[in-house]
DNA sequence: CTGACATTTCCTGATT
DNA sequence: TAATCAGGAAATGTCA
């Protein structure tokens, strides 16, 4: 008995994204800072864990940096927790980013008046996973908390990795703008990455392996599609963007199970150990 | 402007 | 049958 839900997917999705791809100006904006644009029209110091990190992805689009350059645990934690970290802790957890995620976080709490722009909102209808949330609203609460490890402001977290700070460091020292946002393959690790967000559009199979499996295929596309400003995406043509990446090593197959893949060995940032 | 790159779009055919 | 998977081929949008 496939215990799939089957219906309403597609309702859910346009109704939900159809709307809401408008996307604004986003990328040519960056001025020195980022002020207005704002998701939140909460003060910082009252986001949850899932604020956090969409502030985090909203920097790095818009300074254009590679996804992969900071190790995204190192934020996790809540706006609290966030706003209380000093500029040294913000190079440490970020290296060469930091200053740019410290300036901006200084920069937001001392304004008052934010712009809201949902990237949430196109997640939460989504989250049809049982739990308990009307998705109209969400209070400024958390959704729940992932037994990750807490914040390590990684006393030496360049050591570990120094290697791909490094990289991309090199990359983008002169020329800020490199990767136009992320690449799909960063896309789907960052949402593995973070279960807050992610209550039911991909999954680990098997953590270790770097194995991992659609649920959603089209719910997934379309949020692709929206990071791209594409509203036309699909899963179908996600899945041929995916398999171009066997050939790069990025994923490897994992033939028989059908919405399953695996990360290559090209692939960075998405193990527990080495981020 | 040009070329490399990373998709995006479309398509035919095979599997599940 | 519908959804996926496989790739080829060509079109596109960015970026250096």
């Amino acid at each position: 008995m496939s215990i799939t839900p089957t219906t309403t997917l597609d309702s859910q999705l346009t109704s939900s994204w159809g709307p809401t791809n408008s996307y604004p100006d986003v990328p040519a904006v960056m001025p020195g800072y980022t002020s207005h644009l704002w998701p939140h029209d909460t003060p910082p110091q009252l986001w949850s864990k899932y604020q956090v990190w969409e502030w985090l992805q909203q920097i790095m689009d818009i300074h254009q940096i590679d996804a992969s350059s900071i190790p995204f645990q190192n934020f996790d934690m809540d706006g609290h927790q966030l706003c209380s970290l000093s500029y040294q802790d913000f190079i440490h957890a970020a290296g060469s980013v930091g200053p740019i995620l410290f300036h901006s976080i200084t920069e937001l709490k001392w304004s008052g008046q934010y712009h809201v722009e949902l990237e949430q909102l196109e997640l939460k209808p989504e989250l049809d996973f049982s739990c308990s949330f009307p998705d109209a609203s969400y209070p400024p609460g958390e959704i729940y908390d992932p037994p990750i490890h807490s914040f390590t402001p990684a006393p030496d977290s360049p050591s570990s990795s120094s290697a791909d700070i490094k990289r991309s460091y090199s990359r983008s020292h002169q020329v800020k703008k490199h990767n136009r946002g992320t690449h799909l393959w960063e896309f789907i690790r960052d949402i593995l990455l973070n279960p807050e967000r992610n209550p039911g559009l991909i999954k680990w199979e098997d953590r270790k392996e770097g194995v991992f499996r659609f649920l959603k295929s089209e719910a997934v596309a379309q949020l692709w599609g929206k990071k791209k400003n594409n509203s036309s995406m699909t899963y179908e043509k996600l899945s041929r963007a995916m398999r171009y990446y066997y050939k790069r090593d990025i994923l490897e197959r994992v033939d028989g199970r059908r919405l399953v893949y695996k990360f290559g060995k090209n692939a960075r940032g998405w193990r527990e150990s080495e981020k």
